[in-house]
DNA sequence: CCTCGGGGTGAATCATGGTTCATCGGTTTG
DNA sequence: CAAACCGATGAACCATGATTCACCCCGAGG
């Protein structure tokens, strides 16, 4: 009888398997996307080098997976963020201060994922996210300025600009320093997302109640 | 007598160290960061790879270079432009329509000089360059806002979030398409200019007359 | 128990691209 | 014009890091 792998055979097998993405993920997190490397992954999933290759057939499919890991969380967040608030307005302006919150909090993982220099091949992947997400926020756009809530405006232009903004602001190399003082930090998100709504159209977000402290409870991961 | 250079033996060398750095900015030009490698452009610039390193210690220095005569230019069509305006609102507005025009139009090269990936040797050097337009967005801000034309801010963080909101909405990975439409480029530029400023807190740019149609006669190069 | 086959291993290999250096050829000097 | 020397050459070298593969090891099936 042929060989036929076990139920707990399957199950290691594919804990290894996320184990490896995760290992990428807290290396990416720390050393960039630079550091992601086989053989330190290897090393702090406990395997050898070759073993990665029976999971993944390339280095480009392993940072796939770990792309898609980490927008699968951030997309999720940022839906449960928006769909929570009470209107379309306020879902965009939620949707922005999660994603700036986020990022902040996570900020060398945040530049690694979007903004940090790659190879082309790596950047190709990476792009998709950085895609998803403009296209997260260009349809809360949208959907607002449908509702007259927001003026009329090209979305695809908008959406890609709110991101820049937003990343350069707070996660990029030029960013002011934020370590050590979780109050500036806060102050910050605000400022930022205040200017991003003005930007959009709002100019009276504070006023309005739209941005609101965060972190809001449902931020938290 | 030791050997002496003679002048026109001089001239050749700073003329084949200039030549080097150009055929390294062009390639930059077409190919991007990733594409500046040793023997392209020793090829292009019609030497041997290892002339290079007669003139260079190494591919940092190099870069360098190239960086530093971007850098010189780019900051002086953007003071050139800035100064030539009334006031220090429409210098700021004079910038950052500059900036954003300049940038498409040699987007490739922008791309690769503010934003593409590299590896993070090249992107310290490269830093230098987004503080240097980060500052002098941010000098403009100040002013403005000292003269009362802008609400009082923190223009370290509003002038990378400025900076990042332009080269993510005109020249990133994401950008909407503008190559053959030169009229929607220009109407892209207006609007994201427009986004800017009432970001920072000018509501109402355009009746203002802050925003006027590009190409400035003085952004030529 | 034995043996078979798949998973695991890690040293060796390959690919890429920067850097070096022994050597060549044209200039400068006396 | 010959000697001395500098700048140019480009093939060889080196470093980095991904990928492979011949060889183990262990558990399932008989």
């Amino acid at each position: 009888m042929p060989y036929r792998r076990t139920e707990s055979v399957v199950r290691r097998l594919a804990a290894r398997k996320e184990s490896i993405v995760s290992a990428a993920l807290s290396i990416a997190g720390e050393g960039g996307i630079g550091a992601v490397q086989i053989a330190p992954i290897a090393a702090r999933a406990d395997i050898a080098a070759g073993t990665v290759y029976r999971y993944f057939p390339g280095k480009t499919e392993l940072l796939t997976a770990l792309i898609a890991m980490a927008e699968e969380r951030e997309l999720a967040a940022l839906r449960r963020a928006a769909d929570a608030a009470p209107g379309p307005l306020s879902a965009l302006a939620a949707a922005i201060v999660t994603f700036a919150a986020r990022a902040q909090q996570h900020r060398r993982l945040a530049y690694a994922l979007i903004a940090e220099p790659v190879d082309a091949g790596i950047e190709a992947i990476r792009c998709r996210f950085r895609q998803s997400l403009v296209e997260e926020f260009a349809a809360r756009i949208e959907t607002a300025a449908a509702n007259g809530l927001l003026p009329q405006q090209d979305a695809t232009l908008a959406a890609p600009a709110l991101v820049g903004a937003l990343v350069e602001g707070l996660v990029g190399p030029l960013a002011p320093d934020f370590s050590g003082d979780a109050g500036k930090a806060r102050a910050a998100i605000q400022e930022l997302a205040l200017a991003a709504l003005r930007g959009l159209g709002v100019p009276d977000a504070r006023a309005r109640g739209l941005v609101v402290q965060t972190p809001f409870p449902w931020v938290k991961e």
